[in-house]
DNA sequence: AAAATATACCTTGACAGGCGAGGTAACGTG
DNA sequence: CACGTTACCTCGCCTGTCAAGGTATATTTT
């Protein structure tokens, strides 16, 4: 089963912070992390992810460098700020909250059938 | 800390639907109800609620009724119709897949702050 | 008696995020 | 040289949320 947009709707941003978390990458790679993590049930269609990014550099969450490939496609690489790490923060806060708020009111009705 | 829009877009209608799962009920009620149950974090906005009552009712998930009150407002109660139940199955378990990889794509990134 | 608050319903129009569809370009393989 | 893969990007539509506004009745406060 895969997950649709709208339950996703909202993590994209917490998803993209969380992956460059652990190191620098790029759009197509980012992508396929999040895939091969959620055993292909999710991914970011592309022109999520990108629009994404726009919004995450705006905001000042990450910065974009070129990658000087010798061959192949070119990359831009994405870096967190360290604003975007205490954003992080906060989102990923902010989850483990709903988390629980939307288990109570979805899941206590699902004892009673 | 109140839970944004966002993280809840996609839930609206389970969350009518479990509420009516316990037993019929009215549009008011059943906000307050959610407003009790995440300790005021959260709360359906009316045009929201109303605009999912519809969407659920044209859809087969509920069925409406005028209650007979002989004092103060009138009342629309719905239930939820045996369409609607297969519905909340369906989308509780979507949740529950949602959740964990949702869990796994934002929390695996915290572990490495 | 008037004003305020609570109960209870509903609609309109704007907004924002997701994404289908389309485009560009370099490289490797058959 | 056609095709698949890697890799980037944009436009415009769709859908769910919600601020703002409206209606009506009952109770409580001033």
């Amino acid at each position: 089963m895969s997950i649709t947009a709208d339950l996703i709707r909202g993590h994209t941003e917490t998803i993209i912070l969380a992956q460059l978390l652990e190191q620098d990458s790029y759009g197509y790679k980012i992508n396929k992390a999040i895939q091969a993590k959620t055993d292909h049930k999710y991914e970011l269609k592309e022109a999520t992810l990108y629009t994404a990014f726009k919004r995450l550099e705006e905001s000042g969450c990450i910065s974009s460098y070129w990658g000087d490939e010798n061959s192949g496609a070119r990359r831009r690489y994405y870096a967190i700020t360290p604003h975007g790490r205490r954003e992080y923060l906060i989102r990923s806060e902010e989850w483990n909250t709903a988390k629980v708020l939307i288990d109570r009111l979805i899941t206590d009705g699902g004892s009673q059938i």
